[in-house]
RNA sequence: GUCCCCAUAGCUCAGCAGGAUAGAGCAUCAAAUUCCUAAUUUGAAGGCCGUGCGUUCGAAUCGCGCUGGGGACACCA
């Protein structure tokens, strides 16, 4: 719609100019402050060139009326056009909102260790990267969803050995001291339980199998990501294990080592990371020939641009954010073009549970476990929630609000909407087909507000997409949902004159709703 | 010390590729159900958009400084 607003545009005015949403609805739909900035170059008013210009629209057919008010020029849509607008999407409810685009994009997300199950940290993050994978593949772009799998390396190691201390204390009934940095907690000792059960308790019994429980632990805990994964609707195209990386890291050592940005000292391999804007250079390669985790990253990223993408984009926890350029740096030695990569962070969330913060768990060690939040206020909830904000800053909310079944809680307010919408449906005994093929056309004044509201879903989908902030779309969502409320409220709809009219205009709101909805992976609800 | 994020109504937050009177929900007060779900709606009240300077015809939005809050600064992942 936009777009062919912005065509028409340019066709009759040659020149570049700004769209924008006027202060007010009765302006009409789109506007532009082009008049403001001509006024120096033309050195004449604003108000009398938005004149002028406006004048030129007298039959455009899109446009039902174009005026100029204050110096701005808005564009009222007519309602003609918006008919067929609303009959097009309701024909083909499935394209609504989509587009074609060329892009390929490679989107990893989450990618938490596996050492124990998901915390609320993790969450945003992988609410997040699966919102932007639904919308962006609904606006046509090719996006593969992948989650890098640290497997090797100190921490899987440390899940090994925490297990076997945990069995040496539960099971064998050995005093066993706890180093401080092992994982404490309490799924550890069910999952030593479950290792007692199917490995037999002389896996506990030596150190020579810690590799073993390592491996066998990880594997566990990546079952219970994904079934975490799984409750929120989130399901990955692509793991990728960084232990089955390294047999790479010689050929992407060699890489690094063309472009002469590696050096030795102490024992160790660097690269110049501070060339291109880190603190200091950093280690690859430790004296005793283990290389560090950003050699993993490095061999991880060279097997990415390998696939040869359009665009990356990395979702990560704000902690890592100076992480970021030395991951740029060895790209760039690794020759490829580094600003292909878009890193997102996501910051931390508080949670609040009656206005005092949500208690930590002990089974988690101390975490909060997004898998307590999703039985406590389901996965749709959860979702809204993390997406409602932007990712980039941080979050505060308690999760008693999103139990309450009033306007307190946006999720279902807007559930009640396109409930309320279907229930109407029923009362009037009509279908969609009964309404499909009336005319728009003479709807009242709020009628073709909300007819507006409704059809704007694929330029909010756009918008939300290309910045990455799905809250556009979360705030869309319950604009519209008012918008119906309060129409509804104004309205009657069954056994009015224009009965069928006012159907069809409920059913576009309902389909933007449940579209909209969809995209950030939540069901809309037929009836509450 | 360096870097990142944040500061908008009592609370939680929108608005920020500069544009017309700064919005929503909650909380407070007052209204609307013989009628499609009142799980809703309407109205009132509530704001030097942290602060100073700058850029501009125009700044909540852009730039610099300051104040306050959160976080990160490994050869751990």
């Amino acid at each position: 719609m936009k777009q062919r607003v912005i065509d028409a545009i340019s066709h009759e005015l040659q020149r570049e100019f700004v769209l924008e949403k006027p202060a007010n609805l009765s302006f009409g739909h789109y506007a532009t402050p082009l008049a403001f900035s001509l006024a120096k170059e033309l050195k004449k008013s604003p108000i009398l060139i938005a004149e002028e210009l406006s004048a030129r629209f007298g039959n455009v057919g899109i446009f039902q009326e174009v005026t100029a008010i204050k110096g701005y020029i808005n564009f009222k849509l007519s309602p003609t056009f918006l008919d067929s607008y609303a009959s097009w999407a309701l024909e083909n409810e499935a394209d609504f909102g989509k587009d074609t685009k060329e892009e390929t994009i490679l989107l990893e997300y989450v990618s938490a260790n596996p050492t124990g199950p998901l915390h609320i940290g993790h969450a945003r993050g992988a609410v997040m990267g699966d919102a932007l994978y639904r919308i962006g593949s609904h606006l046509g772009y090719t996006i593969t969803s992948e989650y890098y799998v640290n497997d090797a390396g100190n921490q899987v190691d440390l899940l090994g050995l925490s297990l076997y201390l945990s069995g040496r204390e539960q099971i064998l009934g050995y005093p066993v001291s706890w180093p401080e940095q092992f994982y404490r907690g309490e799924y550890i000792v069910d999952l030593a339980q479950v290792a007692y059960k199917e490995l037999g308790e002389e896996i506990f019994n030596d150190e020579s199998n810690i590799e073993r429980l390592s491996s066998w632990g990880k594997d566990k805990m990546l079952e219970l990501i994904r079934s975490n994964l799984a409750d929120v609707g989130i399901v990955f195209e692509n793991f990728v294990s960084e232990k089955s990386l390294y047999s790479a890291w010689d050929a992407s050592f060699e890489k690094l080592q063309h472009s002469g940005k590696t050096y030795e000292e102490g024992g160790k391999i660097w690269i110049r990371s501070t060339e291109l804007g880190d603190e200091k250079d950093r280690v690859v390669v430790r004296e005793d020939g283990r290389p560090t985790y950003l050699a993993g990253d490095i061999i991880y990223h060279d097997n990415k641009f390998e696939r040869g993408y359009d665009h990356y984009i990395n979702i990560w926890g704000a902690d890592h954010h100076g992480y970021i350029t030395r991951v740029k740096a060895a790209i760039h030695f690794l020759g490829y073009n580094e600003t292909k990569l878009e890193v997102l962070l996501a910051q931390m969330v508080s949670l609040l549970k009656g206005g005092e913060p949500y208690k930590m768990s002990k089974r988690a060690g101390n975490f909060i476990l997004m898998s307590d939040v999703v039985d406590e206020i389901g996965s749709d909830a959860l979702r809204f929630v993390f997406l409602s904000k932007k990712s980039d800053t941080h979050l505060e909310f308690d999760v008693d609000v999103f139990k309450q079944e009033d306007n307190n809680n946006p999720i279902f307010y807007i559930n009640y909407a396109h409930a309320r919408i279907n229930q109407i449906f029923a009362k009037a005994g009509k279908s969609l087909d009964d309404v499909k093929g009336v005319s728009l056309a003479h709807l009242s004044e709020d009628g073709q507000n909300l007819l507006f509201s409704a059809l704007l879903l694929p330029e909010v989908l756009e918008d939300a997409f290309s910045s990455r902030q799905v809250q556009k779309v979360t705030e869309y969502l319950k604009n519209l949902a008012a918008s119906l409320h309060k129409f509804y409220n104004e309205n009657r709809v069954v056994g009015s004159d224009e009965e069928v009219a006012l159907l069809k205009l409920f059913a576009v709101v309902a389909l933007s709703l449940r579209t909209g909805l969809k995209l950030i992976g939540i069901t809309a609800k037929d009836k509450m």
